[in-house]
DNA sequence: TCTGGGGTCCTAGGACCC
DNA sequence: TCTGGGGTCCTAGGACCC
């Protein structure tokens, strides 16, 4: 008598984990939107003169266009290139769509990044059938509903799921099955894994390790001789084994650190236009920490030369929690003014961590809580009109000419991460 | 006309305390 | 006078992800 045990009922203990990937989001995205641009070669871009490519369409990479080249190198690849200034809303609103129905699906539901998600289907098999029938059915309806497509990966584990989804590109479907990691892994490259760079590749390579079934027989012990605590992990790696949760929606960790940092669009060495900056991004991070009720302790500031090889972060952390765009600004000054600036600036960054999140109170004091009061009022004018509409005097003349705003595919549609303005 | 921006995690070394 | 080891907090820097 056959064994016709499905694979994924055969072990009580097996998870599914399912890893969907929007094939070249943006780019997708805005095609859908534009018939003119459907079949051609575009690319989506922020603004300004220092944007990069931020998502390529598959006709363009057919040319070798690919993300965070310089415009100017993917015209050379590809002069037919049609670029496209990304849109943020358009994304983000469509990645919170297509997120609310993969929950249709199952409760278990982490959010990557903007265009890619893990599900832990495990516990929907009962309602739904197979989880290829869950995959096919989400990928009907995210066609239907917004004209892209997706690449799913169905495994055993996050780290086999994302493997899955990467091999069929675009509109792919790719099942592991737990009795075929061993075949899968013993001839892949170890740099396809997620979490295996080209630095660890270099590594890994020098020790005569090139492919999954060669780390996964390591000796642990040399791989924590050099690696140390993720010498154990790196094993693990190359045996297909993973054990990391999906974390749903709402159980995330909380954040650690909020920052934001902007290519100026012309080099500044002005100490008036620097700080004018300076205060710029400071408002950027203590909005929305505020927003979203956090404080932090220790503020960083990240400058980047002119030569652009050239750049330095620096930290100071304060016996208090703060939020506001002030006192932030006030200690990254400090951090400014205890460094000789060697060339002019070209990228310049402000963040905070060490943070609190439970929402710092008003000052009981009378002066810090008029402050916080006109801040508030701010946030709320700036929350109806769009960012900067109200900010510091010294910002206003800068208002029409702030460096070039590129959209990240990090981003998350909800919460402290996202970054969208307004 | 060169080359973005949002994060996380890990390590090393120093200061300081017990 | 000399010896030590553990722990925490901090800064700096690097690797990695999308």
């Amino acid at each position: 008598m056959p064994d016709v045990t499905p694979y994924y009922l055969s072990d009580p203990k097996q998870r599914i984990v399912m890893h969907l990937d929007m094939n070249a989001f943006f780019a997708s995205v805005e095609q859908a939107a534009n018939p003119e641009l459907q079949g051609r070669p575009i690319a989506v871009t922020g603004s300004g003169n220092r944007t990069i490519i931020t998502t390529a369409s598959y006709e363009a990479r057919k040319f070798g266009v690919k993300t965070g080249m310089a415009i100017w190198e993917a015209k050379r690849h590809c002069p037919q290139l049609i670029l496209v200034v990304g849109d943020n809303r358009k994304y983000t609103y469509t990645s919170s769509r297509i997120m609310e129905m993969m929950q249709e699906y199952t409760p278990e539901v982490e959010i990557f990044s903007i265009d890619e998600a893990f599900l832990d289907v495990t516990h929907s098999l009962a309602m739904f059938g197979t989880p290829e029938r869950i995959a096919h059915l989400l990928k009907a309806r995210i066609r239907a509903s917004f004209g892209i497509t997706c690449s799913i990966g169905i495994a055993p584990n996050k780290l086999l799921a994302k493997l899955a989804s990467e091999m069929q590109k675009p509109d792919g479907l790719t099942v592991i099955k737990p009795e075929d990691v061993g075949r899968v892994m013993e001839r892949l490259p170890i740099q396809e894994l997620c979490g295996i760079g080209k630095k660890m590749q270099r590594h890994l390579n020098m020790m005569s390790i090139h492919t999954c079934g060669e780390l996964g027989r390591c000796d642990e012990a040399r791989l924590t001789r050099k690696f140390g605590i993720i010498g154990m992990r790196l094993k693990q790696m190359g045996q297909g084994f993973d054990d990391s949760p999906v974390i749903p929606v709402g159980r995330e960790d909380d954040v650690k650190s909020v920052g934001h940092s902007m290519t100026l669009e012309k080099d500044i060495d002005r100490r008036e236009d620097i700080l004018r900056f300076l205060l710029q991004l400071s408002e950027m991070v203590g909005r929305r920490a505020r927003r979203y009720g956090v404080a932090g302790r220790t503020v960083s500031l990240y400058v980047r030369y002119a030569d652009f090889f050239t750049s330095w972060g620096k930290q100071t952390t304060l016996r208090n929690y703060i939020n506001l765009s002030n006192e932030i600004y006030k200690a990254a000054l400090s951090i400014l003014d205890s460094v000789e600036l060697e060339q002019p600036i070209r990228l310049m960054g402000v963040s905070i961590s060490n943070l609190n999140h439970q929402a710092q109170q008003p000052s009981l004091f009378e002066e810090e809580r008029k402050r916080a009061d006109v801040t508030k009022a701010m946030d709320e004018v700036n929350e109806r009109f769009g960012n900067m509409s109200v900010t510091f005097g010294t910002l206003l003349p800068d208002k029409e000419k702030r460096g070039s705003f590129v959209i990240s595919p990090a981003w998350r549609p909800k919460g402290i991460r996202n970054v969208d303005v307004e």
